[in-house]
RNA sequence: CGGGGUGUAGCGCAGCUUGGUAGCGCGUCUCGUUCGGGACGAGAAGGUCGGAGGUUCAAAUCCUCUCACCCCGACCA
């Protein structure tokens, strides 16, 4: 390697690139994956050689792998210090008194990672930081002039994930950005809206930066309201999210929180069948009994039931959703205007309740709403018996329940009909009712939230204002799972020979395939070349290994560098080099000396 | 946490039913022949059979306990 002086000076716009022989670095190439990988990120990474598993959802990142996770890193370090957050760096262990103030070691129980040391005292590994930086911030931000505040840090976080998954995509140690800010006010100048539209956007151009096809979706409104979270899904087939998107105004919300437009209902159901009880044993799940009656899910109704969160005595709530639905939590929540949990099954079956044959008629009983999906009502259903191990059919709403129904005029008494499910494609577009809403699957490698004052509250955070009158600081929490983004990467970007970097986090941008090093005119021509490119701010992979050459072809498929050169004698008899884009099929075609480097520019920053 | 599965050489696996000297392919090392898409030949190294206990003259194999890892589900700011 030559030495640039220009370079060497703490002062420059340049950048050199990075000079890397194969021989003298680690990238252990498995032609087979371990057995226990199945995700395709998971075993393309292992394969090729950039991560290795240490233990459950815990992996080394070896050199390659390493270099992706910089590359990443560093492109969101460069976005959030342009959009004005100052990095930083918390402890990874949190003493658990801090978490115990916003009750969040009970919130997270076992996935909180806790030990303790030689002096007794209880500590956790952090998985995510907002006690910490409201702490830190409390002691440090002592006047309103000193807002607003946005400050973020790169780090490794810990969750005692149940079970780990799919390689990087859910482990138990994973690094994450996570920002905070905190403001006076939620509007104007400096206000916490301001900050977290500016947070989307740096997001947007973190993951475009990355190469990534995503989505961002609207998630839980939390204690603000509105359109008060965002994530941001990579598109991937193999993701674990659904989401739901819009194609006529370009809405999209996870599952969990989407909203489905007006659907109409009616409790019309007929009432010439009649009510009939069926023994059905040991069925308290919808398949058993479906197949037992010989009916489809769709004609029977699921009935769950909640009860109130907090408060002197039981407020239960029932929710009714069609047999082949899901009932949705926070919507049901939201329709009740308080806090619900699933009932305690032995709390609920003293209450009289018979767990897994419940039905709708429950809600004759004290201290009992009952909510109805609209999908649930007009037409005659199979339902549970509200005794163990049986159920009925021939229930119709309107015989069955009769006078306590209400009407679409009519609507907050003790029965309702509300939006409680989980969105399904199909279902009409909350935002356009002439469009139906699509499914995808996605996984999730940021979050940008406004917390609000929950924190804040919980630890006393405040400051004087302009009017000399104390005021509680607002937050906003944005984070990013940077091996996540890395694993979804690859989950995106790969085919049958291994992954294919996208060019912006590519651990090297060029890989030079040296047929023989052996021969002085291969490894001078693969000197000089490495060079010059590296000069322009290339980093360069020189694979300089005496192996034969369909080795290396395959190795520098499966790593997937976007560009690969290859010197050997039949190229360098016409002066040339092969150049190839590691997703283009055959050999690649021959350039001549002087142009490589300008071609590899070219095709490199153009995409 | 419920259900299922797997632990035998660096990786992939066989052997276990019916107890008797631990095997195969890939990889690794040496020599030779090869050399443009995972070469060929000859030779070599490498294993507490996940761990502990038990049965037995004898255990990878049978029994008991235990640990680890994976998959499905549940869970997932």
């Amino acid at each position: 390697m030559s030495t640039d002086t220009s370079t060497n000076s703490p002062i420059t716009t340049r950048r050199r690139g990075t000079i890397q022989r194969w021989s003298e670095t680690l990238i252990p190439t498995l032609r087979e994956a371990p057995a226990e990988a199945v995700n395709p990120s998971h075993r393309l990474m292992l394969r090729a050689g950039c991560i290795r598993q240490v233990g459950a959802g815990v992996y080394d990142f070896l050199p390659l792998g390493m270099r992706v996770l910089q590359k990443v890193s560093q492109i969101v370090r460069e976005e959030m210090d342009a959009a004005g957050s100052a990095e930083m760096l918390m402890p990874a262990i949190v003493p658990v008194e801090l978490y115990s103030g916003t009750k969040r070691d009970v919130e997270y129980g076992d996935l909180l990672f806790k030990l303790t040391d030689r002096h007794g005292r209880d500590a956790a590994l952090g998985p995510t930081h907002e006690e910490t930086v409201t702490e830190m911030a409390k002691g440090s931000v002592t006047s309103y002039k000193q807002l607003p505040l946005n400050v973020y840090q790169i780090q490794t976080k810990f969750r005692d994930e149940f079970r780990p998954r799919a390689g990087l995509l859910r482990g138990r140690e994973f690094l994450m950005k996570d920002a905070y800010s905190f403001h006076l006010d939620i509007e104007g100048n400096g206000g916490l809206n301001e900050t977290y539209d500016r947070m989307y956007q740096a997001y947007v151009n973190v993951f475009t930066r990355c190469g990534l096809d995503f989505t961002v979706v609207e998630a839980e409104a939390g204690p603000i309201g509105g359109s008060a979270s965002h994530e941001f899904m990579v598109n991937a087939d193999t993701g674990e999210d659904t989401i739901l998107v819009c194609p006529a105004t370009g809405y999209a919300a996870n599952v969990e929180k989407c909203e489905i437009g007006e659907r109409d209902w009616a409790f019309a159901g007929g009432g010439d069948q009649p009510l009939e009880k069926h023994h059905t044993p040991g069925m308290p799940g919808i398949e058993l009994v479906v197949e037992h009656l010989g009916i489809t899910a769709d004609r029977m109704l699921k009935t769950i039931v909640f009860q109130k969160v907090g408060g002197t005595k039981c407020k239960w709530v029932l929710a009714t959703v069609r047999g082949d639905h899901d009932v949705n939590e926070g919507k049901v929540r939201d329709a009740v205007g308080f806090q619900v949990t699933i009932a305690n099954e032995k709390e609920a079956k003293e209450a009289g309740f018979a767990i897994g044959y419940v039905s709708p008629k429950m809600a004759s009983q004290d201290d009992t709403l009952l909510l109805i999906d609209p999908d649930a009502t007009a037409g005659t259903w199979a339902t549970g018996a509200d005794e163990k191990d049986h159920h009925v059919t021939g229930f119709d709403w309107a015989r069955d329940l009769g006078a306590d129904l209400p009407t679409k005029d009519q609507q907050g008494g003790k029965i309702r009909v509300a939006d409680i499910r989980n969105a399904e494609a199909g279902d009409p577009s909350p935002r356009d009712a002439s469009a139906k809403l699509e499914a995808k699957r996605g996984i999730e490698v940021g979050h940008i939230f406004k917390l609000g004052t929950k924190y804040a509250e919980a630890f006393d955070f405040s400051v004087l204002n302009e009017q000399q009158k104390k005021q509680t600081v607002i937050m906003g929490c944005y984070g990013i799972g940077v091996s996540r983004t890395v694993a979804a990467t690859v989950e995106m970007s790969h085919d049958d020979s291994g992954i294919i970097w996208p060019v912006p986090i590519a651990p090297y941008h060029v890989v030079i395939t040296v047929m023989d090093p052996d021969k002085p005119e291969h490894a001078s021509v693969a000197e000089d070349l490495s060079e010059k490119l590296a000069d322009n701010g290339v980093d360069v992979l020189v694979d300089d290994r005496k192996e034969r050459p369909g080795v290396k072809f395959k190795d520098a498929d499966l790593i997937g560098i976007p560009v690969r050169l290859t010197i050997g004698d039949k190229a360098l008899e016409q002066d040339s080099v092969e150049f190839k884009l590691r997703g283009e099929e055959g050999k690649g075609r021959l350039v001549e000396m002087p142009h490589v480097v300008q071609e590899a520019l070219s095709k490199l920053v153009g995409g």
